[in-house]
DNA sequence: GCCAACGTTGGC
DNA sequence: GCCAACGTTGGC
């Protein structure tokens, strides 16, 4: 799941929810409101479920990168936000009755040993390609403009190896 | 701040 | 149902 850990003001609300803000919330758990695109949505509702891992990536940052892990706690409901004409997420073509969007819940569960950065996904990414390997689909690259991204377990795995091992 | 990639909208 | 115009994401 990807949050932005900058401020970014859209309607004077601030978008900013960084891996620390998680960690500071009621419980060390907080609701992923504010998701508005269909394939998202659908991984939201269809896909996840409670005790899933979760990897938290700080997006649209000077040094973008999977930061932490978390767990999904709570599974799919109406995401409020969408029924609220002052936030900047409101949709006025939905109702409570038929909700579009909705929403799941995550806990806080360790920062990763080090930060894997983008660029470093990437080049395995990229190494995968060429001469195969688990990465090559990851959904980082190929659906990259999803905030929410399905990851295999072999994804999640390689990339927990790459966690205690050095840059390369 | 730019802009490529891609999702959404709406006229036809 | 096509597709041009437009909007958003997010890396750079």
């Amino acid at each position: 799941m990807k949050s932005e850990p900058n401020s970014r003001f859209e309607n004077g609300i601030d978008m900013k929810f960084s891996f620390d803000d998680l960690k500071a919330s009621p419980n060390q758990t907080s609701c992923w409101d504010g998701v508005r695109n269909y394939q998202a949505r659908n991984f939201i509702r269809d896909q996840m479920k409670i005790g899933h891992d979760v990897f938290f990536y700080h997006s649209n940052c000077k040094e973008p990168g999977i930061i932490g892990q978390c767990k999904v706690v709570k599974e799919s409901y109406p995401d409020h936000t969408q029924f609220d004409p002052k936030d900047p997420h409101y949709d006025r073509t939905s109702s409570k009755d038929n909700p579009k969007w909705f929403m799941v819940d995550v806990k806080y569960v360790r920062p990763l040993q080090r930060f894997i950065s983008l660029a470093e996904l990437k080049k395995a990414h990229l190494d995968h390609l060429k001469n195969g390997g688990p990465l090559r689909n990851l959904a980082l690259f190929t659906k990259a403009r999803l905030s929410v991204q399905p990851i295999s377990q072999e994804e999640w795995d390689y990339i927990l190896k790459m966690e205690s091992s050095d840059e390369s």
